[in-house]
Formats: C-alpha cells, sequence, structure tokens
DNA sequence: CTGAAAGCGCTAACAT
DNA sequence: ATGTTAGCGCTTTCAG
C-alpha cells in the first residue's frame, strides 16, 4: 500500500501534524524529533501526495501553459523560458496546444482552472470575446505571453512590434529600395495587423513612398508559404527589391525561392526577418533579422506570474521588452 | 466562494452522490433529475474540482513527461505526438525538461510520482542504473519513447536504428564512396553507439572497407558543431567523400562547412542524415535523410501507454516503428 | 434510481 | 514544540 503521513506519524511516535511541519519545513520543531521523523520518513520511503496537499491547502504548484503549437520553434523556445522560470520556483508546467482556435483555447482555460492550476500563462494570435470572457471568470492569475490583448486588462510581456517593424523597413529603406514587399503570417492576426503592418506603411510613408497592396502578402508562418509569397511576388511587372519577413520561416522560404529562380541575396534582393530563432543562422546567406525574444518573455512572463501568485507588489502589469536587429547577411 | 457539489446538490434537491453521478455520465439516473441537476449546474456554472476528484479516485487524468529539452526540435515533434493523442484520451501532460542529466531525471520521475501522475513517458539519451531503480518503485506505467535501455524491462517504442543506419551508410557505399565519415552527437549515447555506430561499421565492414577511427567525430547535436566537424574533417590528409550525420543541424552545418570552403553537396561530397525534421526541407541541397518518426514515436508512446493505464490486454511492450530513407539532393 | 456515510492524504487553525 | 480536530471537494461502497 501506499504509506502516508498518518503511517509516518505512527512509526514515530508523533502526530501527523509534526510529520507534516518536518515535510514542510516549518521550524517549530525540535532538531531531535525532526531527526527521529527524517528517519521514519527515510526507512519507510514516504513521499507526500501532491494531489492531497493541493486539495488542503488550495495550492497546486503547478501553473497552466497555452500556446498554438509545440512543435514550432518559436513557441517551443517560449515554453523552455517559461519551463525554467517555473522550475526555478518549483512550479511544474501543464502544456496545452491550441492550434490558434478559439474554441480550443477557452476550453483548455477551463479545464486548466478545473485542474486547479495555481496561474495560467498563454499565448494567442487573437484575444476573442469569448476567450476574454473565460479569462475574466478566472481564480487565479493570467499572464499573456508575446500577445496583444487591446483592451490591456491581463498582464503581458511584449516587444514593441510596431517600432521594431518601423526600424526593420527603415533598414531596407536606407539601402535606397522603393519597391518593399511586407510577407506575413497571417495578416489577420493581431500582432501583425496593428504592429508590424502598421510599422511597415508608417516607415513608407516617412520615406514619401506610396503603399502598394501587391507587394503586402499573407500566408502562414511557413516556410513553404514563404515559397509560394516569392512565386506571387516574382511574377508581378514591378517585383520588389527588397522584402521584410514576418518570421524566420517565411524570410527563408522567400530566400531560396528568389535563388532558386537564380536571384542572388542580397546582391539582387534584401531581405529582413523578425524572429531571429536558430533558424537565422542556418541558412545562407544568414538572415539579417529583428530579434524576437522569446525564451526571454517566456521567462519574464513566468517570473511576473509568480509575484501574482504570491501576491507581491507588481510595478508594471505589462511589460515591455527590448528588441534589437541582429545584422547578418541578408541585407547589405 | 467556490460553488461545490455540494452547493448543487442543496439547490437541485437531492444527494451529492446523485450530482457526482450525472457529472460522470453515470446511467443509474432518472432522465428527469438528470435534468434538474443539469439545469442547476448550469445555473450555479459548477465546475467540477479535478484535484478532489484525483484524491477520491486515485487518478489524475494527467500524464508526465520527461523530455531532454522542449526547444529542440527534434524533442518539440515528439511532444506534440503525445500531447495529441494525450488530449484525444483526455489526458493533460506536465511537461518537463531533463537536459540530459541524470540527476535531474530521478527527480523528475520522483515529483511527478508525488503529483500522482497516471503514467509517464520518458525519453532519455541514457537509461542509467539510478533511473532505473526510481523508475521500478513506479505505481504507474512508464513507457519509453524512442530511448535505448537495454534490460528491455519497460515498455517501449523505437525503430531499427541499426538496421537505419546500416541502409544509410549502405546509401552512400552504392555511389562508390570508399572515404565515409559519421559525424553524430554524443557518440557516448545509447543509441549513437550501440546503433549508428555500430550500423556505420557493420556496413563498412560488410563492403571490406577499414574503419578509420579519424573519421569518426562525436559532438553535440548542433548546427554549430556541424560546422566545427566539417573543419576537422577537411583538414585530414586523406579527407572523407561522404558523410553519414547524426541529424539534421549536424547534416546542415556540414554542408555549410563544405560549401563555405568551395566545395558542392552533392557533387563534391555527399551527405546522408539521420532525421527528417522540418529542417531537412529548409536548405540546399535539401538533405537525404533516414527518417526518424518523431512524432509517430510520441502518438504511439502515448497510447501504449493510455493501454497499460486502462490494463488492456498488450500485445508486444516494445514496439518497433518503421523507417525509411527520403531520397532528395544531397546524395546523388 | 437515490441517499448516507466513510474516506482519499494532507494542511491549518486552535489548543495545550 | 507538539497534538487535536476540522475540513478541502469529490468518489465510492453499501443500503434501501
Amino acid at each position: 500500500m501506499t504509506i502516508t503521513i498518518y503511517d509516518v506519524a505512527r512509526e514515530a511516535n508523533v502526530s501527523m501534524a509534526t510529520v507534516s511541519r518536518v515535510v514542510n519545513g516549518n521550524q517549530n520543531v525540535k532538531p531531535a524529533t525532526r531527526q527521529k521523523v527524517l528517519a521514519v520518513i527515510e526507512r519507510l520511503d514516504y513521499r507526500p501526495n501532491a494531489v492531497a496537499r493541493g486539495l488542503a491547502s488550495k495550492k497546486t504548484k503547478t501553473v497552466g501553459v497555452i500556446i498554438p503549437d509545440i512543435s514550432n520553434v518559436f513557441y517551443a523556445e517560449l515554453v523552455r523560458g517559461i519551463e525554467d522560470i517555473a522550475t526555478m520556483y518549483r512550479y511544474n508546467i501543464i502544456l496545452t496546444n491550441s492550434d490558434q482556435q478559439e474554441d480550443k483555447e477557452v476550453q483548455l482555460l477551463s479545464t486548466l482552472f478545473s485542474k486547479q492550476v495555481d496561474g495560467i500563462v498563454m499565448m494567442s494570435d487573437q484575444v476573442t470575446k469569448d476567450m476574454l470572457h473565460e479569462m475574466e471568470r478566472s481564480q487565479v492569475p493570467i499572464v499573456l505571453a508575446g500577445t496583444i490583448e487591446t483592451t490591456n486588462a491581463f498582464p503581458s510581456v511584449n516587444i514593441e512590434y510596431h517600432e521594431a517593424a518601423v526600424d526593420a523597413v527603415n533598414r531596407l529603406l536606407q539601402n535606397g529600395h522603393k519597391r518593399i514587399a511586407f510577407v506575413s503570417g497571417s495578416i489577420s492576426s493581431t500582432i501583425n495587423r496593428l504592429y508590424k503592418l502598421s510599422g511597415y506603411e508608417k516607415a513608407l510613408d516617412a520615406a514619401g513612398i506610396e503603399i502598394d497592396s501587391d507587394l503586402i502578402v499573407g500566408v502562414e508562418n511557413t516556410y513553404d508559404d514563404g515559397l509560394l509569397a516569392w512565386e506571387e511576388l516574382s511574377k508581378l511587372k514591378n517585383p520588389p527589391t527588397a522584402i521584410f519577413a514576418g518570421n524566420d520561416e517565411i524570410a527563408i522560404g522567400l530566400i531560396h525561392g528568389a535563388q532558386d529562380s537564380g536571384l542572388k541575396v542580397p546582391e539582387d534582393i534584401e531581405v529582413i526577418s523578425f524572429e531571429n530563432s536558430k533558424l537565422s543562422r542556418m541558412v545562407r546567406p544568414q538572415l539579417t533579422s529583428v530579434v524576437l525574444p522569446l525564451y526571454d518573455i517566456g521567462a519574464v512572463s513566468m517570473r511576473l506570474l509568480t509575484k501574482f501568485m504570491n501576491k507581491e507588489k507588481i510595478d508594471e502589469h505589462t511589460v515591455v521588452l527590448p528588441y534589437r536587429i541582429e545584422e547578418r547577411d541578408s541585407v547589405k
């Protein structure tokens, strides 16, 4: 049978309260009895039942994580950041994939609540009304990692996407380009629409260049769609001479598409990306890219969550991490 | 306050046992009372507490997953396979990273036990005695995913690494190569040493080619180490004309290394990889590779675990998945 | 088909 | 410093 705190108490001739105290490191225990209890614990190989503890204390020491898809390096980096900090604070994480489906996201929130997680870190392309509704019922803190929620009702950690996008496009403008394309995953997603696209437009505007909708292409965030986007772009009567890519996979697809049709990067066409994952160095030419610090966003999000869970004072519910542009070889 | 099964019972004028029955889909409830209870549940927005349920039923509907590092695409694929099947069977997963450290692996097992997971899927480079010791204490089933445990005491799912390695090297031998290098992550890890390396040696042996230890290089499973390995190999008086790479990142590093020094792949040097992740198509030339079906290994492992958890009859504790070679352009 | 009652293993006052 | 006593919210016999 499984051995319980009660067995230990009996064998050690103390009450279960005392056993509980030594297990939880409570200082109100005479060293001698502590030793005695510890010895019995060792001998019986007693292991506390976290579920019982969770029921009694209403704290489970586990947090929920909702992301679109763990098999995407992008999110995997983020999760690693979350997990590292969680471990540091003795939390475990329940990992769930939403595949960006709203109904799934709502349902995942619900099952995480039922599992009595102490908090949730969530990343989503788009925080809908239904999600918000479910989130508002939460008894536990929720922090949004790398996701925009326009009402700003929840704590979040992000970078300045808009400024970053402006910078990226300016980098291209500096080199004299007039025909700059913007290729990005689901233009409809909040970040792409509200920040990257608007940054792109603002930069062009400031340079006195008219927006050409032919140069704005919305695809999936994948290598293959980067390839596809290149095909589309290269067919234009007046094709682009530089491209601002929404993420690394797209950028690499674009580059390979260009190279396959005989062009040289960056000589014939320049590409700047927005992510800087491990992939960015695994192509030739290596990608010049805005660095989106996914690991850090995850880590900081989790850290912020611990503060809420501990009811510490929080200075800022909304943290904005710095970004920078990593210069490599896809831009001259 | 949080509303409990007791509140629902009171409001519906039934006992909590009845509420429990309708919540759990027990058929022994008159349709009329079921409706009544359901109505109250809806009205009160009652949500069962999974922790309490776990304590009472001794089933948590959550499984533990131990992998080396989620930020590695390799493992991320695997986890996605696990998670999809887990979701299908209504389980959640607690994800943990071991970083391949034995002590951490042992400790993770222990904390997962304490959290009362219903089962564990684990992937490790090397199953040590200490780990085995901890695993043997487990009250719940453990299945090993893509990991070798020589005593075969635990259920596992793998592919035939040895045969796959032989095939891969033969593929190179076919093209007339005599100087074939083997570059792999931690040669000391069980799979690399016991299977890939031995497959490499066997294939060369069968072809009457003597093993040259200069051609066997053990590195980390990273792009950078692939680059490094190339440097080392290219300095040899008698350098290789073909390489068998332990995984995709290494293969890409090797290829870029060769290309950077002016060689052409596959004209001047051929490379075959062992993984076939998304990366394999994201290089030029695209990688010819043994396909290691990570997603499937994860999915099948989880499926196997559900069988154990349900105490279903198991035909084979050890399942071996098929592999194949995906022909692309890094081999002629 | 429904209810009563006894736990599941632990924490957290409250006493002593 | 240590023990007693209620629960935490639910499942699960056992009766009826």
